[in-house]
DNA sequence: AGAAACAGGACCGGGAAGGTACTGTTTTGG
DNA sequence: CCAAAACAGTACCTTCCCGGTCCTGTTTCT
């Protein structure tokens, strides 16, 4: 699997949706949108709020909007805004209570962190306006320089 | 987060120590180097036995040995034979129940597929043989063409 | 024949994900 | 000034899957 959560999910739905609107939009109206939950929705939208990506304004007239323009807000942001920081195996969380059954000494948590930087590299280099936009030639692209001896399975 | 399950790590953990060493490995003796529990070793080894990356003998001597060399077993092949094929969301998963609350002309599906391809692609160009080496220096490099108007958050 | 090891189920508990409800607090509009 | 609308925060609950265990065959070597 290797799968985001729903929430996640949902929330590059909604960012995107912000991003192909203009003025607050309110909860209520974008779960209406999105055939999401509506409860759903706000928890969603006040995280993102928390981690600084969208703004609210309260009252009647309230909403939700972008805190910065599109192309500032990337996709590993907004999944790290939902799940928190980027970890593919437990190795590479920072705060492991599991100090490692190998005890460092095992080259595989280097390893690691490298594939984890990697992906957490790409998904941060791929802005929001990619995501909501229609035609996206090459969101990411790979490249291992010393893959020559390896053969794909 | 967006974190391999721990069976999948131990998954790696468990080949790397049969890319080490030659002959047939028992599941028992496996566990007791690696301090997994043996029945969960045991499900393992079996699960990577049905996806054709180790082989087994059976009888008193007999054991667990990787079905390749190390250099033609990719990590992504070791990930895909436990948690099934790699899909960042359910959008990208073959068979999705939801038909998606977007209804197709949504673009972000194609993009989620196009993050999903880069990123097993990068798993499947790592050899079992870096991670199971030491001295690895770079296992996957990153390179975002369209990126320049890309302002990282 | 017996011991050791793989094979393949069934089973089960814990924890996180996903969803719901309730109660404030703020702002606009009459 | 008050009521309505919308955000803010918290607490709770249900469901599903991960992770682990056990049990019963089947195979092979000694």
């Amino acid at each position: 699997m290797l799968r985001i959560s729903k929430l996640t999910d949902y929330a590059i739905v909604l960012a995107s949706h912000l991003a192909n609107a203009e003025g607050p939009w309110s909860s209520p109206r974008l779960a209406c949108e999105t055939n999401l939950p509506k409860p759903t929705v706000a928890k969603i939208l006040k995280a993102l709020c928390r981690a600084g990506l969208v703004s609210s304004t309260r009252g009647v007239t309230g909403g939700y909007t972008l805190a910065r323009s599109a192309d500032a807000i990337s996709v590993g942001a907004l999944i790290e805004a939902i799940e928190g920081p980027i970890a593919v195996t437990e190795c590479t969380d920072d705060h492991a209570e599991t100090p490692c059954i190998l005890e460092g000494d095992c080259g595989l948590q280097a390893n690691w962190q490298r594939i984890n930087d990697a992906v957490s590299a790409a998904l941060d280099s791929i802005p929001l306006s990619a995501m909501a936009g229609r035609s996206v030639l090459t969101l990411v692209q790979l490249r291992t320089p010393d893959s020559a001896s390896a053969k794909r399975t």
